[in-house]
DNA sequence: GCGGGCTGACGTCAGCCGTG
DNA sequence: CACGGCTGACGTCAGCCCGC
């Protein structure tokens, strides 16, 4: 807010466009805050990402086990076997064509 | 006063400037002691995060050995 | 000179004190300054091992994604 | 190495024994740092740990796997299939006893 | 209680670097 | 190149806290 004001973003790279040790170790305090509480902003939010994509794992492996716990239903994209045999369909061969 | 109106005078371009460099140098100490605030406040929620990621990180690697196992 | 032999004399005393406190405030600053450097250190370590386990763990979360579904 | 000589660790907690804001935010430099080493140390040895135990259970684990591709060979705790029936003993029932 | 070690905060000087 | 904003380093004062 106080730095080069990172709300705006509007020109590029200030201060003498330097790609050596000016932009990852800045002289100032108010940009090492600055850059410091956008990399954890970062990083954080990676965090909590990843956190979450676990829980919802989780959540889905359990829903899972335990629908395969209840009931001897099988529910998959595999061809169900309790719907084969039930037409009479099923058992022609089509090599009469 | 028209001996000193204006900032010709070399003694209170000096004052001046210490006065400036005076209020400047508080500044800088608080920005400095806050910038290291801000680094123990990261080392410290780096350290959460780490110790969160290492203990998931065993538990689905057990999990992980249970299905191969 | 028998006037200054010891320590007695007030002026002295005081010039001994503040030479004392100058290497002192020497000392404590150079430790300040490394001790901020152990932050940066510190933040760049923590950094690094984070980084690797975000992404260990994304790698192990698919793998057991993959064997349950 | 310098504060309160780590490798010691002879008497306990040295100043005051306060319990408050003095263990874990001390006022000397040495200190503080001696701290942060310390903690550095121990979660670098924690992520070193995990990281080999992680390495170690993709080994096995591709190991496993390869073993399983190359042959039709079934190791495991289970009852193996290829070695029943294979002893006419295996078709006895123990009922005559 | 008191002296002394460390540190926080101040003002000052010197130096770097961006800006005009 | 000259000027000014920030910061590094210094010495000093005031204060805390610990060992005696």
């Amino acid at each position: 807010m106080s730095a080069t004001g990172t709300g705006g973003c509007g020109p590029g790279p200030g201060p003498t466009s330097g790609s050596g040790s000016g932009a990852s170790n800045p002289r100032k305090f108010s940009e090492k805050i600055a850059l410091h509480t956008q990399r954890q902003a970062e990083e954080t939010a990676a965090f909590q990402e990843v956190m979450m994509d676990i829980t919802s794992t989780r959540l889905q492996a359990q829903k899972l086990r335990l629908a395969r716990s209840q009931g001897p239903y099988y529910s998959g994209s595999l061809p169900n076997v309790n719907q084969i045999g039930r037409n009479p369909q099923d058992f022609q061969v089509t090599d009469a064509a | 006063g028209l001996s000193q109106g204006k900032s010709d005078d070399p003694t209170m371009k000096r004052e001046i400037r210490l006065a400036k460099n005076r209020e400047a140098a508080r500044e800088c100490r608080r920005k400095k002691k806050e910038y290291v605030k801000c680094l123990e406040n990261r080392v410290a929620v780096l350290e959460n995060q780490n110790k969160t990621l290492i203990e998931e990180l065993k538990t689905l690697k057990d999990l992980y050995c249970v299905k191969t196992g």
